[in-house]
RNA sequence: GGGGUGGUAGUUCAGCUGGUUAGAACGCCUGCCUGUCACGCAGGAGGUCGCGAGUUCGAGUCUCGUCCAUCCCGCCA
């Protein structure tokens, strides 16, 4: 004998077909309109909404009771609507169930706050309290749907593709140059701690070293960073990696995967092969490595002209080796006072120490710099840049990068000014994919006086550059790529070093770490290298960026079904919490939890 | 760690140069209503103006501090 009665449909599946048959449907009472004599339920699951007729006079007093969300129980009967009370907005618009047994299962106290379209505007925090709530909403659901559909699509594509799905572990220990971790103390080893895995890179090295041979994972990664809206402290990567593969396999591979993902769940064509640009080529048209290519409004260099300049600031500037920028804005030259304000302290944060702009009118240039310029730098400036009237320049005299990247945040600013004046069109359906590729495989840092690896150490350099890492380790070119799609990093990977020597010499000659602390943290991969280590790379996406880009929303919290506020906290359950001392003295954290008491 | 925006009824918001009883819409409650589908109509309840100090005869409004949310910079090998 069954407890619960099953449902016969869903309450997006009733329609004409189904008169006269004897339906049990469940689900959620979306609205409720009694008319004193007639009341009608639309009730709502998953699948969609079904229209429900009750007579008061046999159901007065559960009618009564019943509010909005109360989730109830019918047996009935479907009946076609008279013709003109047929709702075409309803799938199932065309047939109603006329009630004969209604039990309500839970009834649902008055809402914290609407669940309809004017949820969009309550604060999210309300929302976040009541998350469960908030995924009750259509838009939601989608999303969670979305998600769900396009882990299928992926699992499927690479089990295609000879992939083994393998879980590595969560608990791993710390890695302490990359990003903050967070540390999970170890009882059974008092003093020592786990970290959570920022990502499965090391262990999916050494699952290639074990002959996998092909392995991906939807693998949770934790880090302890500040947060954004593209930025949770969890969240998820398509992480793989193969092996006896180059650079053109991975891209191969991945075009394959994202435009079967856009046509699955978007119904949408990818033109694949995805257009490469090199990172200096990136970085000198949009002033980022991660370029939004939906609009133009691109960078142009012009050191040159100002070679010996009486304009000393740029003459200077010039003379130290860096680089004058400009970024030319077509019909900006009304731009107001509050918006150049706004452009002037963009730049600033990114430590510029001001923002030159020259708006280009027929008979004279206004400009704070006009007077420094001379007649042979106007004619330059004019020709290069092919100047018409009421274009706007914006220049960024400074170090290469530094330059580039200012200007790169200006654009995106001009082009959300533009958006708001209506000039400039950008669609979230006009999907611009890229792969940014040769990186420099290392960066100095200024601070630390020391070269650091750009994406990580494991990143195998290009083969022709390899003896540049004796002579002129600027100019080594690392075998990394990026995945970009309007403006924001889907993901990136590379060909790793499978070669005990060059990846000791990698940390210890490049990198300066001392011998002992790489034997340490590394030693176990250094060993593993020098037993049959294979040719291998890899690449994580963002899996949470995937789908919000999917599904046309700019933070990852829309696409996560329990997501952290910003400082961390899961608003609903109130994680994270004290705990007891007890539990602290366990894990042998003697001294916090006598700080506690 | 730094900067921006916001916090007034259950929700979304308005509230002018400080002024007497803080408003609207939706929601909620009560009653009426047989074809609605954002049902309608009539009536009603509902506020520590985030919190704490200060200035003032008087603070939702001004000042300082603080908390929370959110966006950005730093940070995210």
């Amino acid at each position: 004998m069954r407890e619960f009665c099953k449902r016969t449909h869903n309450c997006g599946a009733l329609n004409k077909s189904h008169e006269a048959q004897e339906v049990v449907l469940m689900g959620w009472v979306q609205s409720l309109r009694d008319h004193g004599g007639l009341c009608f339920i639309d009730l709502r699951d998953r699948e969609g909404i079904t229209q429900l007729v009750l007579d008061p006079q046999r159901f007065g007093n559960q009618i009564a009771e019943l509010k909005p969300e109360s989730v109830i129980e019918i047996h009935g009967t479907v009946t076609l609507r008279p013709a003109e009370t047929i709702n075409s907005n309803l799938p199932t618009g065309e047939i109603e169930v006329q009630v004969k047994d209604l039990i309500i299962h839970n009834i649902c106290q008055t809402l914290p706050f609407p669940l309809d379209e004017k949820a969009e505007k309550v604060s999210e925090d309300l929302r976040l309290t009541y998350r469960y709530l908030d995924l009750r909403r259509k838009p939601n659901q989608e999303r969670l749907r979305l998600r769900h559909r396009a882990a299928n699509v992926i699992r499927n594509y690479l089990d295609e593709h000879g992939f083994f799905e393998i879980e590595t572990p969560s608990l791993f220990k710390s890695t302490p140059e990359g990003a903050r971790e967070f540390l999970v103390p170890s009882r059974l080893n008092p003093g020592q701690c786990y970290a959570l895995t920022q990502s499965p890179q090391q262990y999916k090295q050494m699952l290639m070293v074990a002959g996998v041979e092909r392995y991906f994972s939807l693998a949770k990664c934790f880090r302890d960073e500040d947060l954004r809206a593209d930025r949770q402290p969890e969240f998820t990567q398509i992480d793989m990696e193969l092996s006896f593969i180059d650079r053109e396999d991975i891209y191969e591979l991945i075009e394959g995967l994202i435009a079967k993902l856009w046509k699955t769940c978007l119904g949408i064509e990818i033109k694949t092969p995805l257009l490469r640009m090199p990172f200096v080529e990136a970085m000198n048209r949009f002033g980022s490595d991660k370029p939004d290519m939906r609009f133009g409004i691109e960078i142009q260099d012009v050191t040159q002209i100002f070679k010996g300049s009486q304009f000393k600031v740029f003459a200077s500037v010039v003379e130290k080796g860096d680089v004058i920028k400009v970024l030319k804005v077509e019909n900006f030259a009304d731009m107001t006072a509050g918006e150049l304000a706004s452009l002037e302290q963009t730049a600033k944060h990114m430590g510029a120490k001001g923002l030159a702009f020259i708006k280009v009118k027929a008979d004279e240039w206004k400009s704070p710099l006009t007077k420094f310029l001379s007649e042979n730098e106007k004619q330059a400036l004019t020709q290069q840049l092919q100047l018409k009237e009421n274009d706007c320049l914006f220049f960024m005299a400074d170090r290469w990068e530094k330059a580039c990247n200012i200007l790169g945040k200006v654009r995106l600013e001009v082009a959300e000014i533009l958006k708001k004046r209506g000039v400039l069109t950008v669609s979230d359906q006009d999907y611009k994919f890229l792969w940014v590729v040769d990186f420099p495989l290392l960066t100095y840092d200024e601070e630390q006086k020391k070269f650091v690896a750009t994406h990580h150490p494991f990143t195998s350099p290009v083969r022709e550059d390899i003896p540049l890492l004796k002579t002129d380790p600027h100019h080594v070119r690392g075998q990394h790529y990026d995945l970009v799609l309007n403006g924001i990093e889907l993901g990136g990977g590379s060909i790793r070093i499978h070669s005990t020597e060059l990846q000791r010499f990698i940390f210890e000659k490049i990198l300066n770490i001392p011998q002992n602390i790489v034997e340490d943290r590394f030693g176990y991969m250094l060993k593993a290298f020098s037993f049959g280590a294979p040719p291998h790379g890899g690449i994580a996406l963002g899996f949470d960026r995937l789908v919000a880009l999917m599904a046309g929303t700019h933070s990852i919290r829309d696409v996560i079904a329990f997501p952290k506020t910003q400082k961390g906290q899961d608003l609903m359950s109130m994680s994270p919490g004290c705990v007891e001392p007890k539990q602290l003295r366990d894990l042998g954290l003697q001294y916090i939890s006598e700080l506690i008491r």
